[in-house]
DNA sequence: GTCTATAATTCGATAGAC
DNA sequence: GTCTATCGAATTATAGAC
């Protein structure tokens, strides 16, 4: 009954999310404008306007992202590191929201917002079980989650926003080996030292 | 001979720089304004110019940093991932250059291209002696720096622009006992499955 | 050295014809 | 739905008086 809607225009819009994404990604929330995002999706500017708003909806429609986590408690113990690492590596090689919204947080407060609110609402909920293994303290989880956002969005920082070149040159398998062990001790380590 | 010269207005230019590094942390390149620097430092926006030249040579200016590494060669080999990772958050909790240029790398090209430079002319040969003794290919430092870097800038980037609440409460000493293992086996591991 | 005035752009957003 | 025209604001940068 709600889901009967296929406007006429429903392409247009669609061009519209992937040139701001693709904008966003390159250039950063201030330097992409509405101007190029409209040129490079081949229409005119005053309907990126009128579908969206204004700039900070537009990028806020292009920023909506589900980061697709793994149910890492069908994964065995010893694995959840190495599992989680190549599942965003490959989340962002194929995907560029996620280097959008970086770039973006950089500079501006609402998509700093978004990236709060993504490591609270997806990624704290699927590490906490793994987490309450090894650390029976329930408080621990927002922590060890931090601590594996700073590794992964270090990393995404280095390979496709600075584009540090030996982390560029890496391949994508030679990256998970390294992150995987880092990200495993974060989730089932008991304390810093342990392990 | 040539350090004779303390212009009379070398103050003026101390206090331009200070203030640009605050409003470039803040706010990153693009929303940072030679008005609100200018104001900041209670000068005329003018006296920017003639300083400085244009925006961008100012960046470049606020942006030169020295990270000031220690010796590595004279920590036991078991506490250099530590000791790196304590000189680093002492270093950005002091001084916002750091966050000033991480903040602006993301969106501009002269920052980024100054990050770079300062990862291969500052970073990889502290660390290529350690990397050395645990393994003998001498192409390897660059990568383990760069390794390193992205556990660093990714605490950097948690911690300082997008505050990520766990990681902003978090006790420096927690943070550098939760780094410094990760650094040590990015640093010191034969290769990513050994340790 | 310092400041006023302003040139030259650029961008987000709106009004309104078709 | 789509496009032309344009407003209003903000910015870097320069010219020139004092």
């Amino acid at each position: 009954m709600t889901d009967r809607k296929p406007r006429r225009s429903d392409a247009t819009r669609a061009a519209i999310l992937t040139a701001a994404r693709e904008r966003f990604a390159a250039d950063g929330y201030e330097r992409a404008t509405i101007r190029a995002i409209a040129a490079d999706a081949g229409i005119d500017p005053t309907m990126v306007m009128r579908y969206y708003g204004n700039k900070e909806k537009l990028f806020a429609a292009a920023a909506e992202i589900d980061i697709r986590l793994p149910d890492l408690t069908a994964v065995p113990r010893d694995q959840v590191g190495e599992r989680l690492a190549r599942h965003f590596l490959d989340r962002w090689e194929h995907d560029e929201t996620m280097a959008a919204l970086l770039r973006a947080a950089a500079t501006n407060g609402g998509a700093a917002q978004r990236m709060r609110e993504m490591f609270a609402q997806q990624l704290v909920p699927v590490v906490a079980p793994v987490v309450a293994e090894a650390c029976p303290d329930p408080a621990q989880a927002p922590a060890r989650a931090a601590l594996v956002s700073s590794q992964v969005l270090g990393a995404a920082l280095c390979r496709y926003v600075l584009r540090l070149e030996p982390f560029v040159t890496m391949p994508a398998d030679e990256v998970t080996a390294w992150l995987g062990p880092t990200l495993q001790r974060y989730l089932t380590a008991a304390d810093p030292a342990a392990r």
